[in-house]
DNA sequence: CGATATTAGTTAGCATAGCTAACTATATTC
DNA sequence: GAATATAGTTAGCTATGCTAACTAATATCG
């Protein structure tokens, strides 16, 4: 018996070419789905950061940024004008005045569901064109995705 | 024999849920991916049109717009961008002194090609993990990804 | 205790990218 | 040849990203 290893992993060439596919097709997936988002009157850092805080509670200043891969200064502004159209709430922390406790309002998390079931409504109108078989292909791929993010870098 | 028809579709929910993983799977990814292309220098949307006039050739300038999904004013200012750096240059048509016909520059091609070669690069970087398995899942799914987003709508 | 350093966030100012409304210039149509 | 349609531009708004320089609060250390 010489072959003592199963090639597990595939070559370099194929690795590319897939990344490359994958690449290109969720950039053209996302700019259809994004196109939604505009109904909602609200510019995209804003939902996503909404979002966040929709979805994982109420966050500091500098999580939510950090959260958001994005410098203090632009999460400023946008934190400011979440704020101005009353789709999150700010409180100071009792123990560290510099400290900004950031929350959805009731407002912001209904106006958030809001686009996100028009958004996945959206993109689900455009599944339903698969089969049993290629919706739990899908779903094992995004398996795959979701761990690969979760473990990046 | 009572039943005459298989479930050839998933239910609504089953679709639901799976739009809604696919789509916060693809806004991780790129939001990762994205990063860098900032090492070029130029802006996305540059990058974007660039991309599309390497690899399907010259376009008239409405052609492009309507390519990138975007209004005839953002395109001017990207074409202007993208003109100041040398990256593309525009021919007036012959037949129609109307239309502007944009093509990418020797200087264009090897700026988005390195690009690319850095994006796709970082992500193989990562999809490397994968086993073959998964990798020939992914792929699978990419086709039907691809056919989704060529019949849409 | 008080000077200094660190941390949290803001302000100012610049570039890119998206839009609409209003414009110019060229072609087409009647 | 006058009216209309088409291709693109200009002006001006909003939003999102950045860096550099700032304020204010806390922590550290002599």
């Amino acid at each position: 018996m010489t072959k003592v290893k199963e090639t597990k992993f595939a070559s370099r060439r194929e690795t590319i070419a897939a990344a490359d596919r994958l690449h290109s097709a969720a950039i053209h997936l996302l700019r259809r789905v994004r196109k939604q988002d505009e109904a909602s009157g609200v510019g995209p850092a804003q939902l996503s950061a909404l979002s966040v805080l929709v979805f994982s509670g109420s966050k500091t200043f500098g999580k939510l940024a950090a959260a958001e891969q994005v410098k203090p200064p632009t999460m400023s502004r946008v934190v400011a004008s979440l704020r101005r159209r009353r789709l999150i709430e700010i409180t100071i922390d009792l123990h560290d005045a510099r400290c900004k406790h950031i929350q959805a309002t009731s407002k912001g998390t209904r106006l958030l569901q809001q686009g996100r079931k028009r958004r996945i409504r959206y993109l689900a109108d455009h599944l339903k064109t698969l089969t049993t078989s290629e919706l739990s292909k899908l779903n094992a791929t995004v398996d795959i995705l979701d761990r690969l993010l979760r473990d990046w870098r």
